[in-house]
DNA sequence: TTGAAAGCGCTAACAC
DNA sequence: GTGTTAGCGCTTTCAA
């Protein structure tokens, strides 16, 4: 018996606690190979006793499988990566993967380091994720040893990708507010530039027709609080329904909108997007929104990095995950029916 | 020579392509050992055009390092813990070592699958957080066989500890608005039972004197609102300055001014805490506040479990770290001297 | 100056 | 039914 008191109990000890050899050991406690049930049971009574945990680096070497992953992110802000992550673990956590998280920035320098350490700690797949779906990783991920999902951001060809679906959650908030009586539903939006706002504004305008009016501008409250002052100063008839690009920009109407007196929601319905809850809770009254689940797409990109790790057959192309209507007070409505 | 194509490249391909045996080629890559220039050069020239990259597992199971370390944190939200992560990362990367980010909400069996599996992963330490520090994490986290540090989060007894230091933060903020001459300054702030509150409204008190006027609330716009409607109705004399105990009520308080008609920041200045950018930046006129200087808590915590990891001493205690002033147009004032 | 061999902790053939 | 042994990729004595 060797003298090693402060270090972890290995295999090697529980072994010889409950007098077999440590292959034996070994497949009691995998439940692999044959032996009497009163020696598994036993071995397994020792092991429970010593608190023995299997070291996962010698499985690790052993299988060539790390039950590790990395989620690669340049969104420092996190507002996208923390659902996303918070997905990711929970698809993983019960397969014993746990996930390295690497914040690059956008800095293709750092980005390449993360990616190298990951792939000497022998991950079993990178998942990379960003703040935008129009817009690659500062880094190649194509060719690597290991399988790749691309989660949020932009895929290379025949990538496999995973994004929520944004025309449909523009077409829902669109028939939200026509469900509710609206008649002159404006669209105020984000920058032309960024892929998911000619999106969402091309199924907006699909919906609405002849009379869609859309305004692009900036992803920011004061951008909410200019188009409003564009609208409502112009001559004619004003808006009775806006949707808005992103919870900011909603929250920008919102409050503009009080200040000049309009009534909310009796007088103009107001349907943000992201369902970023501090924003949308925050904003009086709080916002209804589009959710782009982006916990369920973390869910999925985990499940299929590791059938990607495990040897299936996934087919490439881009995943849309539907978004759903998290219903506030800035539209009048009840709950869902 | 063995047929492993589509396997990477180990340090025995390096050898066998350079004619050596494996541990002159271990030797030379790691500038170990005696041989001559040539043959080292030789090697490292050989292993670059391989792109030969040394397996992690290999080498950690050999030095139980594995230049892994675990993030804990129940804060889902990540307002605390993304600034915090980005320090240890940042702190981390250039000695190789990854993080394993493990949100735990506050589910206690969740808690411990993730440390266990941490633990199996062989992590070198463990940066323990939260968002509050006046609150465990719900897991024992002593008489783990590595190193803990605890980062805006409470510690046990002994532990290592890192918080930022909200009784001069507060002191700060008082002085400042103090510098640009305010004499009736009121502190606005959330709910008693939070450690930091008590702290910052202490420090605040001892700062301002006779005067000092608490309001307790909650961490809401909605109290900022509140409060000011409580100041402002009420009798006397008016603050001409508030300092509020995070940016969420600064920003309820500014908005309340705004649409009572109080000038900003020419009779009232507005100072608040965190420098939540989102809040802060679309407040108007954005926030002048204090920021925690969480991403060198971050960085510092990554120092501490590193050196901790390597054996080193480090005295058990609470480290308080600095907070800085962030001067936007809030309160008046130019940049700080 | 270089190489053979042992071993980190574990699992899986293969003997017995 | 149980044990012996080889080996995952690497580093490190120790011998040549």
């Amino acid at each position: 018996m060797s003298i090693r008191t402060s270090t972890r109990v290995r295999i090697y000890d529980v072994a010889a606690a409950a007098g077999v050899s440590i292959a034996t050991a070994s497949k009691a406690l995998n439940d692999t190979g044959r032996m009497t049930d009163e020696t598994r049971s036993r071995v397994k009574d020792v092991a429970a006793r010593l608190g023995f945990r299997p070291n996962a680096m010698a499985r690790a070497l052993l299988h060539q499988r790390s039950f590790t992953i990395g989620l690669l992110t340049n969104d420092t802000y996190g507002r996208f990566t923390l659902p996303l992550m918070a997905g990711v673990s929970e698809a993983l956590v019960d397969q014993g993967v746990s996930v390295f998280l690497c914040a690059i920035e956008d800095d293709p320098a750092l980005a390449k380091i993360h990616v190298d350490a990951m792939l000497d700690k022998q991950v079993d797949g990178i998942i990379a994720s960003g703040k935008r779906i129009d817009r690659q990783l500062p880094v190649d991920l194509e060719n690597l040893s290991v399988p790749v999902v691309y989660a949020f951001t932009q895929a290379p060809e025949n990538g496999v990708s995973l994004v929520s679906d944004d025309a449909a959650g523009s077409r829902e908030a669109v028939e939200w507010l026509k469900g509710l009586g609206r008649q002159r539903i404006v669209h105020v939006t984000g920058p032309r530039s960024f892929a998911s706002v000619e999106e969402r504004a091309g199924a907006y305008r699909a919906a609405v027709g002849a009379d869609a009016q859309v305004l692009f501008g900036t992803w920011s409250e004061q951008w909410g609080h200019e188009a409003v002052a564009r609208l409502w100063d112009a001559a004619g008839e004003k808006p009775d329904a806006i949707f808005c690009g992103n919870d900011q920009i909603a929250r920008g109407v919102v409050d503009a909108l009080r200040e000049r007196g309009v009534s909310l929601p009796a007088d103009v319905s107001v349907v943000g997007f992201d369902n970023w809850e501090i924003v949308a809770e925050a904003t009086r009254p709080p916002l209804t929104t589009i959710d782009m689940n982006l916990k369920e797409l973390g869910r999925e990109a985990g499940r299929l990095v590791l059938a990607l790790a495990a040897g299936e057959a996934v087919a490439p192309g881009i995943r849309k995950l539907p978004c759903t209507l998290v219903v506030r007070q800035s539209c009048g409505g009840g709950p869902r029916s």
